[in-house]
DNA sequence: CAGTCTGTTCAGTTTTAATTGAACAAATTT
DNA sequence: AAATTTGTTCAATTAAAACTGAACAGACTG
């Protein structure tokens, strides 16, 4: 019994812990609670579901299960004989994941390579410092996608 | 002429797109833009011409600067025969800016193991799952440590 | 086909974060 | 020492983001 309980109270921090996480990567909380939900469970739940044991409107999952969707980390499946649509894990979430946040920092990068291209020639100084802050970007990117190769050669 | 209008708008743009993109990191756009200034001038600039220049509070000065300097990317400077205090780029921010994130997703992925630590031994699926997304965050700490390595040999 | 269930949308509300600006203390000047 | 300048603090305001829930459209059921 005492076990039980042990690992109900895991996994609701577990689930929070993810959901703080996800504001650091530009989704609402609930989302990630949603996201931590699938990962602890393994299993497809159930729209209502979701809903319920998040205790959040169905609008709510709605919008979070879209995005969730969209950046390829859950997906939708269906379940005989009940017409709601069930969540769980897409095939390689955190390549997935690893992916959005390569190309977020990538895209930063190609704004300052933008601003960079506009400074005239004779203007040394500004462009040797934007040169040096998009070096940065790009190391970044540059280590993340070698981790994105790791990850990819784990699961290909 | 046309090329002075020119480099302040190319100045002035970068300076907002800096700004946004500090709020990806948890920084206020103010930090951004502050950051962003000194980066493009490259020289020491004052408590108040920030503010001007900016057009924000000198509370909010205060503010910014308070959170980058905490981060090691800025740092406070006097200037002979002026009171006021002047800011200018930190020895290596590139370093600390990348450092800064590494912690941050480092902090994630104990959070994750401390879960992991929690359940008990015989609940495999879960243990199974967390140890494979604190796996991912290993990935990206990885990556990201490489890089700062890098960025610490151009930089010593 | 009337009734029910399901997920989406979006206007309105709530919550959270950012920003202001007035009050203040410390340092400097006159 | 009075007056001024400077940066910080924090309560109040403003702005931005998240969340709710009612209205809706489509799909299914009996």
């Amino acid at each position: 019994m005492q076990k039980e309980i042990e690992v109900d109270t895991v996994r609701a921090e577990f689930i929070e812990k993810i959901g703080v996480s996800a504001q650091n990567e530009g989704l609402p909380r609930i989302a990630g609670r949603v996201l931590g939900t699938l990962i602890f469970d393994g299993k497809p739940a159930s729209f209502s579901d979701l809903a319920e044991s998040l205790l959040v409107s169905r609008g709510s999952i709605s919008n979070s299960v879209r995005l969730l969707e969209e950046r390829l980390l859950i997906k939708r499946v269906a379940k005989a004989g009940d017409r709601q649509d069930y969540f769980q894990l897409a095939e390689n979430p955190y390549t997935s994941m690893l992916d959005g946040v390569v190309n977020r920092i990538a895209r930063v990068k190609s704004e300052i390579d933008e601003s960079l291209a506009q400074i005239p020639d004779d203007v040394d100084g500004p462009r040797a410092r934007l040169a040096q802050y998009a070096g940065f970007y790009g190391a970044m990117v540059s280590g993340l996608e070698a981790a994105l190769n790791d990850l990819r050669q784990e699961k290909p």
